[in-house]
DNA sequence: CTGTTAGCGCGTTCAC
DNA sequence: GTGAACGCGCTAACAG
């Protein structure tokens, strides 16, 4: 590993002048900066990364909380991309990513000085599905955090944070599939976190807008990213007395298996009953009839987030929650009944 | 933060002691050990790793190489599960993960300077289907790495691999299905990898074990989690003037999305047509009929490589090709023709 | 404009 | 057994 020293020796300056050259200080001349930035480029100098955040405090790394083992981990589709987003931005600015394991944050009262000892410029809580005592003194410590879709809501006046505009992506999915003439419309949530309750509030503002009565029947609680409960639900649904004509799910990933299930009832989606989902995966694009759906835009909120934390560990104040807006793919998996 | 030296203070020695008594020397008596580490424990000290990692040269970070926005990127289900089971192994021994990109690769001469600069153990390359000049000198440096699923069999012999027994995966797969009376299948590869190479080598030692031969058509060159081609695929199978009973595709998201296309032919799986998989992910197990699958064990497949990957840091000499064995998980999905 | 000095926090000599 | 002293590679303060 070849040093600063090494550099100075080989262009008769001190080590400082290399440093600064290095760092294209202003004080220098260009002439000696290019010289000595040409001489490391030769040498194939690397700055040592350790020595540098020993000396300044800081690492030009940022940490990403990602709770391995719970719905499926790194294979979660949603937070899958929003890391591929988030990580490219990142990349880009030439900051690295360190995995912290969600089990970091239940280490208690040390998890703070824990943190600052690896010197993290900031941290990205991806998702605040899971809430819990060490996200809360996380996010009241002097550490940079964005949390992207925050479980509380109160986590929202708390600490920067991304979602997608999922209040007006149900509304125009809901609004969509009522102008087709559906008036009996059956929305499966996920958990009962932040973004659910948005996703709530914009199914019944549609409704409400469309003077379509809501009855509690139209809410059924189901799981983001889980299989288990789709068919289960899908049955008591059909067992309504009201029959309804279409089932809205909060992932994509659910509405693809409720396909499976409602075949295995004798039923075709977008014929005998209407499908929509929440995301936008691969897999609904080749479903048939390819399913409704209202498209995150993963990468997006992963390069937001991303900004949003270089911008807050570059001294910027809290800013307000930042909304991502989603698309609308209709398709035929949603029946015209006019 | 409180250092080294503010516990030497209150205990009334000198900073080596206390650095001593941290690290469990066994110069110091077990009274004053003791003594010094509760100090620690009580005023929260957490050792500055990067002080530690400057002075020893080495820190306890291991790099983790993904390919962003190839085949899903952190969300195809295989390698997000594998980096699952060895972040669990990895931060159980209380090392960090830094998340390299696959662009850092192709930075070309500087690449190992670079990855020396950040004072990384070890390196897991997630997954080596990206083959790549800067794969390769990464393999050829002094830095220990750890390959799970190599593009190219002679990466074998180069560096310490990580990959499910995919040969005696397919074969004992091919041979069930052989068992059931089928004569005439087809099997959907995946890229022309080491994994296909062994699959398909499984899967003739299969046919041939049962007399039945091999011809061309038995092997259609397909993709690994990506969709685009699967249809255009399964029809051209249909179109097959044999008929085959039928199809093995090289992954359980492609089979899913096979259902889709075959119901869309009017074909009903497990009665007009037979379809296994590889991989044994969730949404297959919500399939009627559930989906026939080989199923990867991708918990441990991460956890070895986690395993060797410390071994080597540990000084370890590179060792054998680690297979992992594979499950098979027989349904309807593959019909009894006996 | 540039060199000298000092020190970040820790581990490791080497003395005592 | 323990302390003093040094240095890892770099940067910042202070000189000049």
């Amino acid at each position: 590993m070849i040093t600063i020293k090494d550099i100075s020796r080989k262009c008769g300056v001190s080590p400082s002048t290399v440093s600064r050259a290095l760092a294209d200080s202003p004080l220098l001349p260009k002439t000696t900066k290019t010289r000595i930035q040409r001489a490391a480029e030769e040498m194939g100098y690397v700055k040592n990364e350790m020595a540098t955040s020993l000396k300044t405090g800081v690492r030009r790394t940022v940490g990403v909380v990602n709770f391995v083992g719970q719905n499926l981990g790194f294979a979660h589709y949603l937070f899958s991309e929003i890391l591929n987003g988030f990580s490219t931005y990142i990349n880009d600015i030439d900051y690295d990513i360190l995995l912290i394991s969600d089990k970091t944050l239940q280490m208690g009262e040390n998890l703070i000085p824990y943190l600052k000892s690896k010197q993290l410029g900031g941290v990205l809580i991806l998702s605040g599905y899971y809430d819990s005592q060490g996200l809360r003194q996380l996010i009241g410590s002097d550490i940079p955090v964005v949390v992207v879709d925050p479980r509380e809501e109160i986590l929202l006046s708390m600490a920067d944070c991304v979602s997608s505009d999922n209040f007006s992506g149900m509304y125009e999915l809901t609004s969509e599939i009522i102008s087709k003439g559906h008036k009996n419309v059956v929305f499966v949530t996920g958990e009962d976190y932040y973004v659910t309750h948005e996703r709530v509030k914009g199914f019944k503002k549609a409704l409400a807008d469309n003077a379509i009565p809501f009855s509690d029947q139209m809410i059924v609680r189901g799981n983001f990213y889980n299989l288990s409960a789709v068919a289960d639900n899908v049955l008591k649904i059909l067992s309504y007395d009201n029959n309804p004509t279409c089932i809205i799910f909060s992932d994509d990933y659910c509405a693809v298996n409720a396909y499976e299930v409602l075949r295995s009832k004798g039923l075709t989606v977008g014929q005998d009953i209407s499908v929509a989902g929440f995301d936008g995966i691969e897999m609904g694009k080749h479903m048939s009839p390819r399913l409704t759906t209202v498209v995150q835009d993963a990468e997006t909120m992963g390069a937001t987030a991303a900004k949003t934390l270089v911008d807050r560990m570059n001294g910027a104040e809290k800013s307000d929650t930042k909304l991502i807006p989603t698309g609308l793919f209709l398709t035929e998996s949603v029946k015209d009944l006019n």
